[in-house]
DNA sequence: AATGAATGAGGGTTCATTCAT
DNA sequence: TATGAATGAACCCTCATTCAT
C-alpha cells in the first residue's frame, strides 16, 4: 500500500532528522560552528555527507534547527503559563528563570547561532534567514508581563518594549560570558543574581528591600 | 636632513596604519570576521595584500588593533574620572551612558572581536590571547563603583563581581541584539533605559520612586 | 552485488593512490621536495588539487608513502634472510649490495626525504617525525650481523652500533653523491667497491689479501 | 685622491662580505637554509634587505661564500703536504683526521648547502651552479693518495677514484647523520672509529691486527 | 651606496557543495 | 535515496626580489 509506504519514509525522515540534530547540536557544543564539519557531522550519524543535504538544504540550516529544538521546551513552558490572568511578577520569576537554565544549558548553541548568521549576513543580503528567532515568542511573553505589571502599578512604568530588550540582552551576554569561559561563577548564583536584579530595578514597592 | 625624512617616513607610516584600521574597521563592520579577507582589505587601501604583513603580524592583530582603537576613547574617559572621590552612582551612571555609546557605536566590531577570539580558542589552545580584553579596565572601574557605592550605603548590598558580571553581560548582549539587527531602537533610548534599570535596581534608598 | 562494488571502488583507490605515488616519485625526483608543490602533483594525476588531499593527510605523507614503497623491496629481502643463522660476511655482503642498488634507485627521493624532515623539524619540533624510518629494519639488521660476525671471530671486534653507523653514513653520502650528480660511476662498480671496502675493513682473517 | 677613496671601498666591501658570512654562517647553521631569511640575515648584519643585494647575486651565491670559507681552512692544510714525498698511509689518515673534524664543525652549514643546491636544481637548469664544490680538491688529494698508496703496495689495488668517492660519501652522510640528530655519538669516537675502517680496509699488511 | 616598503606569485590546507553511480 | 569522491574557490601567510627615493 502506498500509505504504508510514505508512511514509514516519514519515519525514517523523521528519525534521520533527530539523529542528525543530536549528532548537530554535540558537535556544536564541543566544536563550535566553524568546528563542525559537515564530514564530520556526516561520520558521527554513520551517513554519508551527501545524504546530510537531503535533510537539510545547507549548513545553516542545521542549526536553526537545533537552536529551535533547544528552545523548544522553553517555548513550551511559556505557553503553559497563563499569561493574561497571573501575578505578573511571579509569572516574569518564573520565565526568567526558565530562561537562564536555558541559556546556560544552550550557551554553546547559541554562540554557534550567532556565528553562523554573522557568516551568512555577510555573505548573502538576508535572504530569509532574519526569520530564525526562536526566542520571539518568549521575549513578547515577557513584553506582556511587563506591560501587565506596569498597568498594574506592580512595575516601575518602563517601556516594555525596551526593557525587555534589555533583559533579552542580559540573556544573550549571559550565553556569551558562559561560552567565552570570561566567567566562573556557578550558573544558579549568576541567574539569581541577574534576576533579582531585575526584578528588584522593576520593583514598584518601596519596601522592596526593607 | 635625516630627521626630516624619518619624519615623513613615520607620518607615511602613519597614513598607512590609520588607512589600514579605517578600511579593516568599516569591512569587519560589514563583512564581518570571516568576510574580512586579507585580499579585500589590501584591495581596499589600493596595496598588496603582502604590503598588508608589513603592519600587521597576521589577521588577528588588526581586529585587535581595531578594537583597542575603537575603545581607546572609553578608557580615556574612564581614566579621566575620579573614580575614588566623586559619587559612585553619578560615576556609574556617567560610565554606563558612555559604555552604552560606544557599544552601539562598535556593536559590528565586537561582534567580530568575538569571532576572531573564538576561531583561535578553537584552532590554538589560548596562548595568550586572554590579553585581548581591552574592556578590562573599564570593567575594573565599573567594580570599584559598585564596592565603593555598597558600602556606602547608596547601593543595595550586592556582589561587584556578580553584578559587575551582570553589568558586562548586558554590554557584551546590547552589542549582539544590534549587530544581529534583532533590534532597531535608538542607541539613546536603549541606553538610558539600560542604565535606568541598572541604577534602580542598585539603589539603596527607599523612597527611589516616590 | 555489494562486493563487487566495494571491490570496484577498492582497486579505484588503490589505481588513484598508485598514480599518485607514481606520480609523487617522478616529481620528486625531478623537482625535489619544495619543486614537488600539490598543484603540479594534482595537475599532473589530472585530479584537483583538494582530491589529493582525500589520499593524503598533507605534503609530508606522500613522501613517507613513497619511501616506504621505495624501500619495500629492500626491506622484504632483507627479511627473507636466515640472519640468525647463516653466515654473517655472506649476509652482509648480500644485504649490502641490495642496499647499494636501492640507494642508487631512489637517491633522489632519499635526498627530497630528507629535505622534508628537516624543513618540519624546523617548523615544528619533531612531533612525531621519528618514526619515519624506513631503513630502520635494515640498519638492525647489519648491526645483528656485525656482532654474530664479531663473536665469531669473523670481523675484526669493531663496535657494532659505530660501524652500523658508519656503514648508515655511507648509504645516505652515497645517495647524497648521486643526487648532487657529482659523481656519474655506474651503480654496480660503485656499490661493490664499498662493499669490498667495508668487508676488507671489517674481515679478520689474516691472509685477506694473499 | 682616486686611489684612496677606491681602497678605502674595497675595505667596506671586504668587511661588509666578511659580516654577511659571518651572520649568514651563524644563521644557517641555527636556522637551516629555508630558516635563513634575507630580512633576518640584514637584520643581524645591521644593514638593509636591499644592501644585501649589493654583495650577493641572490640567496644561494651568499651559502657558497660559506662554504667556501668554511672549508677554507681544510684546503689549506691539504695544500700544505707535501702529497707527493710524504707517507701515503699516515697523509691519508692526517687528512682524514682533518676531513673529519671539519665536516663536523661545518655539519649544519653542508645540510643547508645541499639543501640550497637542490632547491635550485628544480628551479634552473644548473646554469653554473654545478662548480660549487669546495671539496674538489680534497677528494683530489685523497685520491692522489689513493694511487700512490696502491703503487706502493701499501693499499690494496683499490680503484682511486671510486674510492675516494666512497670516503666522501662517508663525509657527507657523516654530515647528515650529525645534523639529523640521528646518532648521539661523540663525534672523536666517531671519526676515529670511522678512520680505522677505512684504513684497515686500505691496509696491504697481512699483520695488520695481530 | 643604501634603503626598506612594496610586491605578488606561490605555498599548503580546508571544506561546503555537487553529482555520477 | 544514499553515496563519497571530486571539486575548486577561498583562505592565511611567506619571502626572494625589485626599485623609487
Amino acid at each position: 500500500m502506498a500509505g504504508l509506504k510514505e508512511k514509514k519514509k516519514a519515519v525514517v525522515e523523521t528519525m534521520m532528522r533527530e539523529s542528525l540534530f543530536v549528532a548537530a547540536r554535540r558537535l556544536l557544543e564541543e566544536e563550535g560552528w566553524r568546528g563542525t564539519t559537515m564530514d564530520r557531522l556526516a561520520q558521527e550519524v554513520g551517513i554519508s555527507k551527501g545524504t546530510v543535504y537531503n535533510y537539510f538544504r545547507d549548513k545553516r540550516e542545521i542549526i536553526w534547527g537545533v537552536m529551535e529544538r533547544s528552545t523548544e521546551e522553553l517555548r513550551r513552558f511559556v505557553r503553559s503559563l497563563d499569561l493574561q490572568g497571573g501575578d505578573p511578577a511571579g509569572l516574569l520569576s518564573l520565565i526568567l528563570e526558565a530562561i537562564f537554565e536555558g541559556l546556560y544549558r544552550n550557551r554553546r548553541i547559541i554562540a554557534a547561532a550567532i556565528q553562523a548568521h554573522e557568516e551568512d549576513a555577510s555573505l548573502r543580503d538576508d535572504r530569509q534567514h532574519a526569520r530564525c528567532d526562536p526566542l520571539g515568542e518568549v521575549r513578547q511573553a515577557v513584553r506582556l508581563l511587563l506591560v501587565r505589571g506596569s498597568e498594574a502599578g506592580l512595575f516601575r512604568p518602563v517601556d516594555p518594549v525596551l526593557t525587555g530588550a534589555v533583559i533579552h540582552a542580559v540573556l544573550l551576554g549571559l550565553a556569551r560570558q558562559f561560552s567565552l569561559g570570561v566567567l566562573d561563577v556557578p550558573s544558579d548564583d549568576f541567574a539569581s543574581s541577574v534576576k533579582d536584579l531585575i526584578l528588584q530595578g522593576l520593583d514598584a514597592r518601596e519596601d522592596r528591600n526593607s
